[in-house]
DNA sequence: CACAAGGTACGACTTCAGTCGTACCTTGCG
DNA sequence: CGCAAGGTACGACTGAAGTCGTACCTTGTG
């Protein structure tokens, strides 16, 4: 069985819910951010200051754990997410270089 | 200005946008199977036979058009439409590959 | 010319995704 | 202990997206 819950196993990730998860550009940006840190960098939700709601912000985060993008763990106080970086490029290689090269208006 | 109604430049082309059209199975499945005949193939909407009605097969080659993926030419009697390739392949390298590589259950 | 084939336009319906407020739970800290 | 911080759960609302039927237009063909 996989993780905990809501994290699909590598083979379990489909192309379409992920494509699902990143037509959201606020979902596109945590990706982003996650993507352009170190390997293995693992941020809190509230971390982004995404310009919507907590109960919204939870909501996002996820869509993004069930379409296997991010991997969240408890960490006492909070929870911390990180990007299953390996597992996106193993499956879909290349994705990661494309979001990462998206500018202009987010 | 573009080519006719609905075509966006090159420059125009936006991920999300992109990565929404994406999103549909059905639409997915158009351009994989664009992307997996030879460069230049065009084809009428009508030849994918998907499982909608006339109506939702004109939307979602809109939605293709609109997004940058096919372009769409009339021709007498029908309208053909191919894959915008090199345009895909110069804004987000790789994105046509992860498509063609999608398997399974469509 | 008349008609079938291929698409589009429009309106309508339904489901889903993004959003929020509120209530609630857990953990760390003073 | 008591409280703030960080998240989740639930219900509700709204707008967008997929779907269809019908009507209509254009082009090629018999």
């Amino acid at each position: 069985m996989p993780d905990e819950e809501g994290h699909p196993t590598v083979e379990e990730i489909e192309l379409g819910k992920v494509l699902s998860a990143l037509a959201d550009p606020l979902r596109r940006r945590v990706v982003r951010e996650l993507a352009d840190a170190p390997d293995g960098t693992a941020r809190t939700c509230s971390s982004f200051a995404l310009p919507v709601s907590k109960a919204t912000v939870t909501h996002h985060f996820r869509t993004l754990r069930e379409a296997g993008l991010i991997r969240q763990v408890d960490r006492g106080n909070s929870r911390m997410a990180d990007l299953r970086r390996a597992d996106i490029d193993a499956r879909f290689p290349g994705l990661l270089a494309i979001l990462t090269a998206e500018t202009g208006a987010h």
